[in-house]
DNA sequence: AGGCTTTATCGACTATCGTCGATTGACGAT
DNA sequence: ATCGTCAATCGACGATAGTCGATAAAGCCT
């Protein structure tokens, strides 16, 4: 049990802010809310289509949000799908949990 | 109404980010946690003396924890007293919410 | 096999960010 | 008035992150 005083151990802190580095981009919240709102997988391509920055960049920001299990990859012949992953989505942590010292959600855990 | 394909306007998602981005980093999730279970304000130099980092740092990140209304602050002498604001905490984005394409939370609004 | 398409990776450049030390500015106490 | 304390600001530095263009790798189709 944590005393009322004692700073959140820096291992803690650091992973509850790798969560909200995944979020903390414009670009990352467009390809975000991308994915949602179309329920089906999406390829790189239609991304980069949707999202009006270059391939490179997409390909790069998907590979971050897949690292935290964000987004699902798949891939499909010469196609990567990419899929929101609802489960992630719910376990994201909110202010009041960091503010409460509630245990961060494992990233792999919440699939 | 937003149909469903298209992205989220740049702005918005711009606005999202922000929100993220002041929980984005480990000194200040720890400087939050902080100030969350001590419930009363607390004055910079206590923050500095259990948080193990320079003062001046402190001082920029209680800044920027300020900019979006995530603590309030109050000058008492010399002394800066910041507190942690509930509200805001309440009302910070989720992954949910991004995801949903709810409308961003106004840092000003929430207090 | 050869070419085409799709994605991942690499290298480079820039901008932003976190941190520090030193300085400055406010305020209170003596 | 002066000194001491507390916090904010400044300047600098290193590290990290976002973006792009070019290249490479993998798979499909004739």
């Amino acid at each position: 049990m944590n005393g009322d005083s004692d700073p959140l151990p820096r291992a803690e802190a650091e992973e509850y802010a790798s969560w909200f580095k995944a979020l903390a981009d414009a670009t990352r919240i467009q390809i975000v809310s991308l994915l949602a709102r179309r329920r089906a997988p999406m390829t790189v391509g239609e991304v980069v289509a949707a999202s009006g920055v270059g391939q490179s960049t997409v390909s790069h920001h998907l590979k971050i949000l897949a690292e935290v299990r964000f987004v699902l990859v798949e891939r499909q012949g010469t196609a990567s799908l990419y899929r929101i992953n609802e489960a992630c989505v719910r376990c994201f942590p909110t202010a009041a949990d960091v503010v409460m010292g509630k245990p961060v959600p494992a990233a792999p855990t919440c699939e």
